[in-house]
DNA sequence: GCCAACGTTGGC
DNA sequence: GCCAACGTTGGC
């Protein structure tokens, strides 16, 4: 199975794109959307994400990580203590999946969401859509390219 | 702070 | 199963 791309929203104020770097790699816990959730049962390791800081000034895209591991419950969960608990996920059934990934790059410049949405190459792409506020979604990998050239990544794909 | 665009909840 | 009310996300 060919690898896939991916674009995942993080507040950096909660986790940033140098927090996965200083990390290595760390669980992107706390999602607790279905169609993210979904999404993110169908990652694989060694797929390719575009790291999006959402909730700032200027939201765009920061760098990339790899998915290291695949699904396995979000241990937030069953955790009373977390902001992400949830007391309806029982743990012989949970209901949260979370995947690792892994630091790869940080761009050198971080591509706003505003230059996404005026290049005509990524009219299609599910983030530049108006009213967008899903967490975890699919990209085409000519997204994924274009984001990369636009941020004059290191990373080739 | 506002508001659009959802997703979830709960009454019926 | 419908749908109104409510809550959340996230850009602006």
């Amino acid at each position: 199975m060919a690898r896939r791309y991916w674009l995942m929203k993080s507040e950096p104020y909660v986790y940033s794109i140098d927090d996965l770097e200083r990390d290595g790699s760390d669980g992107w816990e706390g999602v607790r959307n279905y169609q993210a959730r979904n999404y993110m049962r169908e990652m694989r390791e060694g797929d390719l994400v575009l790291f999006y800081h959402s909730g700032t000034t200027t939201p765009g895209v920061a760098g990339v990580a790899r998915v290291c591991r695949e699904a396995y419950p979000d241990p937030t969960q069953h955790d009373p203590e977390s902001e992400y608990f949830d007391p309806k996920s029982k743990p012989e059934e949970p209901r949260w999946s979370r995947v690792d990934v892994a630091f790869v790059e940080k761009f050198a410049r971080e591509v706003p969401l505003s230059e996404l949405k005026a290049d005509p190459a990524l009219a299609s792409m599910p983030v530049t859509q108006r009213g967008s506020r899903l967490s975890v979604q699919p990209a085409d990998e000519a997204h994924f390219r274009r984001v990369l050239k636009l941020a004059g990544a290191k990373t080739r794909v």
